[in-house]
DNA sequence: CAGTGGATGCTCT
DNA sequence: GAGCATCCACTGT
């Protein structure tokens, strides 16, 4: 049985916690699996929404590490965010694809889809299939509904660049696990 | 397969 | 009024 994250794991650069995290467990009320693809947003991130200050939408990034931001995208699914480095940087993670390992039945039915492959692939099914919403942003991650367990072996990674975006397209912060069947789009080749 | 476009709501200009 | 850190259905090979 793996350990629950130190407290101290997010209040690091985002940059060493966003391949860090690939591998690690995420659980939101007892569903979830192994985080396969994550992206990094830094505070001088001209892709990033915290880019030009704090707003209401994104004020948890501008939060303590350790916490959720949860924000809606393109006016229909919810994008979950790890909180990174210390509070008033405004850095985080976007989990864009986990391997579900436990409540694959809640999933299915939350996703109303069959194929494990596609019940968390890409950010907004993530957190459609783990039942985060709006209600979660803010949240801290060492208390339930999350919970988030240390990885058992280290998983090889790939750098490449980020998606979806239009600025800063070139920095190579998304982070996959090699050989993964569960990504929200295939890595590139080494 | 690849490419295109619609849904849909909120944030910021 | 534009622009999204997306997903899905539909078209055409």
């Amino acid at each position: 049985m793996p350990d629950a994250l130190s407290a101290t794991f997010f209040a690091r650069s985002v940059h060493e916690v966003a391949p860090d995290l690939i591998g690690v467990t995420l659980l939101v009320d007892g569903v979830g699996g192994r985080i396969v693809e994550v992206e990094a947003y830094d505070p001088t991130d001209p892709a990033s929404h915290a880019f030009r200050g704090q707003t209401a939408r994104n004020a948890a990034m501008f939060g303590p590490p350790g916490h959720a931001y949860v924000y809606r995208s393109y006016g229909v699914h919810w994008c979950l965010n790890l909180v990174c480095e210390e509070e008033g940087t405004a850095a985080a993670v976007l989990l864009r694809a986990l391997e579900p390992t436990q409540g694959l039945d809640r999933m299915r039915a939350r996703r109303k889809l069959d194929e494990a492959r596609l019940l968390a692939a890409g950010p907004g099914r993530l957190c459609e299939a783990l039942g985060v919403t709006g209600e979660h942003d803010g949240l801290p991650l060492d208390r339930p509904p999350f919970a988030l367990l240390t990885r058992t072996s280290d998983p090889e990674i790939v750098a490449a660049p980020r998606i979806g975006i239009t600025r800063a397209v070139d920095r190579p912060w998304r982070y996959g696990l090699k050989g993964s069947r569960y990504l929200s789009r295939a890595l590139p080749r080494a």
